[in-house]
DNA sequence: TCATTAAATTGTT
DNA sequence: AACAATTTAATGA
């Protein structure tokens, strides 16, 4: 894909609704919210635009308000793995910001987002200071760390159906994304680019899903009508 | 608010 | 990959 690195995001302070979505500040003490509230930035990321890149120091703990994101792990260990996407709610980067350590994944916009960034002292700050906080960041970890394993095995299963329905039913978890609810916004050309497959296969794909009552495929969005039945997809194999 | 037009997204070959 | 059909967004009276 053509590498343009425009970093063209200027930051601002969030919007009182752009602040509403974000959704560890309601788990802080008022003393707490107050200074998150302050050091928070937003910044819009128009497609195609790197949010943190390999490498580069981390500077802030980076969450999704609006759109979609893309992270891909060409990590040295497990060669390239493309990750899930990043939808509204979700935020990223607490394992490498807990350590101070340089980034190991690309993340990019799929669309025109927007991004809210918490510099990393406040980041550190509020680990020291906040219960809620903690407890936020660690059922952060602990989610992302099973989202991790599935997508290992998303990415050894050969049906491409299973594929794009664990795909979305990771994109779908309401404790990594809350931003999402019942209707996430995700045309199907984006969902063929995040899943690897033709947008031809995925639209196939989202019709037998929806045949089989698990998810409604709407003009610019998926309604999911039963999630635990797009986790464990019990779909038919096509061969054996 | 409504009608018209353009743009985006989807369904199909 | 190309096309037609459908839905949404934008425009202006």
């Amino acid at each position: 894909m053509s590498d343009e690195l425009s970093l063209h995001r200027r930051r601002r302070k969030p919007t009182a609704d752009e602040l509403a979505g974000i959704p560890w500040l309601g788990l802080l003490q008022p003393g707490e919210r107050l200074r998150a509230e302050e050091e928070l930035l937003v910044g819009d990321a128009r497609a195609g635009d790197y949010v943190c890149r390999v490498g580069r120091p981390v500077t802030y703990w980076f969450g999704v308000v609006e759109g979609l994101l893309k992270m891909n792990n060409d990590d040295a260990d497990g060669g390239t793995m493309t990750f899930a996407g990043l939808p509204p709610g979700g935020w990223f980067g607490e394992g490498t910001a807990i350590k101070r350590e340089p980034y190991r994944y690309n993340v990019l916009a799929l669309r025109k987002s927007v991004v809210a960034g918490l510099p990393i002292d406040t980041f550190h700050w509020l680990l020291d200071h906040s219960l809620g906080f903690n407890r936020f960041v660690m059922n952060q970890l602990n989610e992302r760390l099973g989202q991790f394993i599935a997508a290992r095995e998303i990415d050894r299963l050969g049906s491409p159906d299973a594929r794009v329905a664990r795909s979305l039913a990771a994109l779908f978890n309401p404790v990594l994304y809350p931003g999402v609810g019942q209707v996430l916004r995700i045309t199907q050309q984006e969902l063929a680019y995040l899943v690897g497959l033709s947008r031809q296969r995925v639209n196939e794909a989202l019709a037998s899903l929806q045949d089989l009552g698990v998810i409604r495929v709407e003009y610019g969005g998926l309604r999911v009508l039963d999630l635990p039945a797009l986790r464990s997809s019990v779909l038919a194999p096509r061969a054996c």
